[in-house]
DNA sequence: CTGAAAGCGCTAACAT
DNA sequence: ATGTTAGCGCTTTCAG
């Protein structure tokens, strides 16, 4: 097997100094184009590359950053949020010519492995958390190490930090008005859980919309788990109190409530209409179709690891909080037979 | 902010050399009680952390293994079973005390991209790669470079290498025999891409179960994608040629045909028997209940991490071939009302 | 049992 | 424009 050959053997085949053809590898500049040449030529036919790691030492830069996902692992994959958030966050990151490492681990897990090797200088440059759950502990210590990080969603307490969210609030919001507009009444509400920011926001969105029609929840509000069961579940006693529409903060939720109202012999939307929030599973998958609050997950990743990249580079100080809009699309669940403006 | 301690300052602080302290910070062999006390007790009042890059550089590993997944990236995360994987190879990962860098890049994306990453050396010490699509070039790069490499699946053709897989042969033998034991005569089959090994096996394993059973496909056979829709897709053109039991590749193409079924009008499993693979899905998500052929998804990556790190550290010399055994799960789909055994 | 010294492969002043 | 030198923080002989 052929040894990786140095600089330095790079530079004695090219008659050179180390020095030489490092500048040549690094852009280029002050070296004069004949032994750029020369080098260039020698690198080709050696098949040199240089040692990621010795750069590391000397520029105190891995190109690694590392994605904390605190959360349930075993329903972890089950939604298709984390897996489009990855895509969008591998797909900067490759642009970005970063490589993403990831840190999965729910609360009982050894926090301090994985803390030990997210928090440990040297791995990571940065580091993107989602706030699925609060991890106080872990966001203190990456504070307290001055670690760059970028938050996706968004910290109920804790420090100041830069993050990418979307706009739950509204979509919620504009999802009640939606079902106000359409001259359902008794509407119901399906929780996220509520130690997410995400579950709050669309909480808060959702009663502002309310509040905003003149109507109110009256008790026909349950929490889920984000999963199909607990929104079938939800539905289920949601049903008891006779709703003519119900949003559910997220479309898995939606897709059980669903179900729930087929099992009970009724009909959606004629008995009971459905929004769902996410807008993550395509159209065909239910019957009828679904109305939801659509989130730009992708782009949230991507821009998340371009934020941080910012931060890493000292090019962004202060925390800076950006928010993608969501936005309404109606289609079938909600009995919006025509059609309807946001 | 508290610059990081090196070595050789916990050193100065403890009153001695680094030498010293880094073997306590190793295992501590050769050092008094009292000298390993002392250098404990800086270390936890500094808070002390060895560098990893600069222990890299020395020690020739990273900590870091790469898992390299060549997909169509827009369908890549709406199937479970990658989410599965990196479930199990994330949880071994960490056991390890090793971290998963993910790379994944469909066809198109910069390929050169990847390989400068993945290839070069010093940024991981080892890759796991998916059998999803044959990337000869890849493979044949890191080949090339030396670098300790397991696949999960199969290689179709290409150099032999240390692998994990699951008998998808013997899990679609078993549905072609239950099928067959449960007097369906006119069987249809839905297959993988034949591109991939799990694919090429599957449908291998279930020709074979078939033909032990006296039976043949006689034309009834449909590609699919992995996707529902292409399940649904090649189920209603089997239709057409009125098969009594249809096995679908994947639990996913089985939902598709379960709709493709109920779309014409017809009963599964009293008019249609369904049988998928994989077992990813939570029986409750289809009328009827489907039976399907389970494979250890969880296991299987975390083996392969165990795997690859035995590589990376020579204990396995000659490539290793793991196979997990696949189960038959029988359920409501397959028409099987009472108990049956595999 | 401990210290001194060398060096991993690279970058970045500092000379020339 | 190029070479020389000095480390980055750590491990690891090699002496003592």
């Amino acid at each position: 097997m052929p040894e990786r050959p140095t600089l330095e053997e790079i530079g004695r085949i090219a008659g050179m100094s180390r020095s030489t053809v490092s500048r040549v590898i690094n852009g280029g500049v002050n070296v004069s184009p004949a032994t750029k040449k020369r080098v260039e030529e020698v690198v080709a036919r050696t098949g040199y590359r240089p040692h990621l790691v010795a750069r590391s030492l000397v520029s105190n830069r891995t190109g690694v950053i590392g994605l904390v996902i605190p959360s349930d692992l075993e329903t972890l994959f089950s939604d298709p949020y984390f897996g489009r958030l990855m895509l969008g966050l591998t797909d900067s990151a490759n642009r970005m010519d970063m490589t993403l490492a990831l840190f999965l681990f729910d609360h009982d897990s050894n926090e301090n492995l994985i803390r030990s090797k997210v928090v440990n200088p040297g791995l990571v440059d940065g580091v993107i958390i989602t706030a699925t759950r609060i991890e106080t502990p872990l966001i203190d210590h990456l504070q307290e190490a001055d670690i760059p990080t970028v938050v996706v969603g968004r910290l109920i307490d804790g420090p100041a930090m830069s993050s990418v969210d979307v706009d739950n609030e509204g979509g919620a919001r504009q999802a009640a008005l939606h079902l106000a507009r359409l001259g359902r009444e008794r509407i119901g509400f399906i929780g996220a859980p509520a130690h997410t920011s995400a579950g709050i926001d669309r909480h808060r969105g959702f009663l502002d919309g309310l509040k905003e029609a003149g109507l109110s929840l009256e008790g026909r509000v349950q929490e889920g788990t984000w999963t199909q069961e607990s929104g079938r579940i939800a539905m289920e006693k949601l049903l008891g109190d006779r709703p003519d529409a119900v949003f559910a903060s997220s479309d898995r939720m939606a897709v059980g409530a669903l179900r729930a109202v087929h099992d009970a012999g009724l009909h959606c939307p004629n008995d009971v209409a459905i929004v769902g929030f996410d807008g993550l599973i395509s159209p065909d998958q239910t019957v009828p179709e679904l109305t939801t609050v659509t989130q730009p997950v992708f782009q949230v990743g991507a821009r998340a690891a371009e934020l941080l990249n910012a931060v890493i580079d000292g090019t962004v100080g202060v925390p800076e909080r950006i928010i993608y809009p969501t936005e309404l699309v109606v289609r079938q669940s909600c009995g919006a037979s025509r059609l309807e403006g946001s």
